[in-house]
DNA sequence: CGTATAATGTTGAACCTTCAACTAATTATC
DNA sequence: GATAATTAGTTGAAGGTTCAACATTATACG
């Protein structure tokens, strides 16, 4: 095969290599210190923060799937739990049968409670204070600029494939 | 309680919210692609790419799972699934009796080079190609940054706390 | 209206990861 | 050199995620 590939130089790995081990060891930090202080993995912490940043602590299950970044279907399952543990409570839409809404319930409100300060010390410190107000602010903005990318169709040969 | 836990403020949080949908989207694009064009995580390509810049194509374990960010149980079980499908094989290490040797097959180099060159087009696609050079190193050196203090303990409180 | 299509969620099975327990070999220590 | 402690790796069970199939309700459109 004629090799037209365009490989990543050495700077080029070193870049990716970076970006993949914060992308696979971040998570790990977080849920080290969530399932520490607050029994939960950070899905589980985003779910609930979310819920109670929401009007009447409440949302539609597929709202709250797209702020969490999951799929509905593991929404799905990550909400039954929550419910079991009395965190929140699902209960239908009364304006689309469709919809089912989820709410906080102040069971949830306390656990939150408890995990946050932790959990808001943590990402000072790994982002914040590692980089200062600056740079980490330059990190979140290259970020978002990734996201968009990938939010745009998932790249150039997907977007092909997709339209055969 | 009072509070006096140091919230992210807004521009903080915009920060932090683009760095987890970073963190909770690059993966799923890179094992779309690979699940596509390989059938393999970006996991299972991690371990195929790092045998094959290996001397002989093998490595212990051992350093398999710290070079693709993976516990050795993890990589166990992957390495059984790998190994069923023709693309590893395992030995015992001749000079240490407690370790055992990844190497990769030929099925398992052309399994990798068919998957290749659409991971690396996507990775300059949305690295790359959406930040430019420079920005991509910027990234590439504020995430190195981060997983320094990550792997410097997990955070002050996690110190702390190991330390009781 | 009535049917076709799309949107919203749930479920169970398959799959993957983590966790704790375990085996086996090596190194440290006395 | 025997025993203890450490290191390397595997395993099975428990728990979480994905995938495909399904049920249900809403919307489009003829």
């Amino acid at each position: 095969m004629s090799d037209d590939t365009p490989w990543l130089n050495e700077s080029e790995m070193e870049t990716w290599l970076a970006l993949i081990g914060l992308v696979s060891k971040l998570p790990i930090a977080l849920d080290e210190q969530l399932r520490r202080d607050g029994e939960m993995s950070h899905f589980e912490y985003g779910v609930l923060a979310s819920l109670e940043l929401a009007e009447d602590h409440t949302r539609r299950m597929s709202d709250l799937a797209a702020l969490v970044n999951g799929s509905l279907s593991r929404l799905s399952h990550v909400a039954r739990r929550l419910e079991e543990a009395g965190l929140i409570e699902r209960f239908p839409c009364p304006t689309d049968g469709r919809a089912t809404l989820a709410r906080l319930t102040d069971e949830g409100v306390h656990r939150l409670t408890k995990a946050a300060p932790g959990h808001v010390a943590l990402v000072r410190e790994l982002i914040f204070e590692a980089l200062g107000e600056e740079d980490a602010h330059r990190l979140g903005r290259l970020s978002r600029r990734v996201l968009e990318r990938i939010e745009d169709g998932g790249g150039e040969s997907a977007r092909i494939f997709r339209r055969l």
